[in-house]
DNA sequence: GTCTATACCTGGATAGAC
DNA sequence: GTCTATCCAGGTATAGAC
């Protein structure tokens, strides 16, 4: 059959969202083939190892990220709508936040306790939106504590996420998020001045 | 021999040492069974499967918790000088954080994947925390919004570890507590009036 | 490129000697 | 109470037919 690779990326699709909501450690192949439904051996043609595909699907989640990053920086108005994009996401997906967790903290969470040598791949993503925060709070005349801010931003989504996902509460979600929000308009009309 | 299940102990504290820093799906009988010395066989006779390990590591952390919250109810001389008792532990324990997590967020994010029966107990840890600290806040005279001041001080400290044990950073622990303490001060002012 | 068959290992768990 | 021996399910990974 003219496969043009794209069972290797419903391969990466489907352990995408398995590594998400079972783990990684806790999915096996034979869970990812069943997803994508060809055989386990099929598997082996188009990635060696379990660690291959970890690979591929943070990948994956890199440029997704970055596609996504971009779109908010073209469609928000200045700065504190573009920041508010990023805190709107955990209203958006709540339903499986509460459910699983944030899907970047419990895979750094996941690969810390191993020591697992995927970890500079996966923090990337943090980074990835760490730096954009910290660009968006500099824009905002907030050179100085730039990245402090950015970094207190990912503490609150981080917390939420994992507090969330324990308590299985979804209104907490939204609690928290008004409180974000009280946080970023306090915080950005201190930069007015 | 005179067994005076003290080899029980000796499997739960190592279980729980091992769970925290490797994960509760990763750790295996091997794992536990040469820590402690034992044969896997010697195991069952003390345990009848690996959930069982788990729930008898969980009941061990909720009550050294209890003793631990007992003692800063003693010690402190006011709420607020308890309330800090919490926000400290992120730098007491700052190595073990920065790389292993938050005991109790990790084992409950883990839980939660994989919809694990024991979630509940493991909840508990956090639901002794919540109480406690809604406690000294209500004492403070936040009645009102102490449940939501509990859980703030929640999510900080989550957030924290999360990204502490991601990014492997030890000094940005020491930058956010700081922020909690500005944080909280601010909180007991306001209360004040 | 995809399948089936299979090798090999490690996981949790049991039986029975001591 | 602790051990050794063993079972069986499931895991990753390979070989080779189609």
């Amino acid at each position: 059959m003219v496969s043009d690779n794209n069972t290797r990326e419903r391969i990466v699709e489907a352990a995408d969202k398995l590594f998400y909501e079972q783990g990684f450690e806790y999915t096996s192949f034979a869970h990812i083939a069943e997803a994508v439904e060809i055989s386990r051996g099929n598997f082996y043609y188009h990635f060696k190892t379990k660690d291959d595909i970890l690979s591929a699907v943070i990948e994956r989640r890199l440029s997704r990220t970055k596609v996504l990053l971009e779109r908010w920086e073209r469609e928000g108005a200045n700065p504190q709508d573009r920041i508010q994009s990023f805190i709107n996401i955990l209203i958006m997906n709540s339903a499986k936040i509460k459910t699983f967790g944030c899907p970047v903290g419990t895979l750094c969470s996941e690969l810390a306790k191993v020591d697992h040598p995927a970890q500079p791949e996966a923090n990337a993503l943090f980074t990835l939106f760490r730096k954009w925060l910290r660009r968006q709070f500099a824009n905002l005349g907030l050179q100085r504590d730039a990245d402090a801010l950015a970094m207190h931003l990912l503490v609150q989504s981080q917390g939420v996420a994992t507090l969330a996902s324990a308590f299985h509460d979804e209104k907490f979600i939204k609690r928290e998020v008004k409180r974000m929000r009280d946080w970023l308009t306090e915080t950005t009309q201190k930069a007015g001045t």
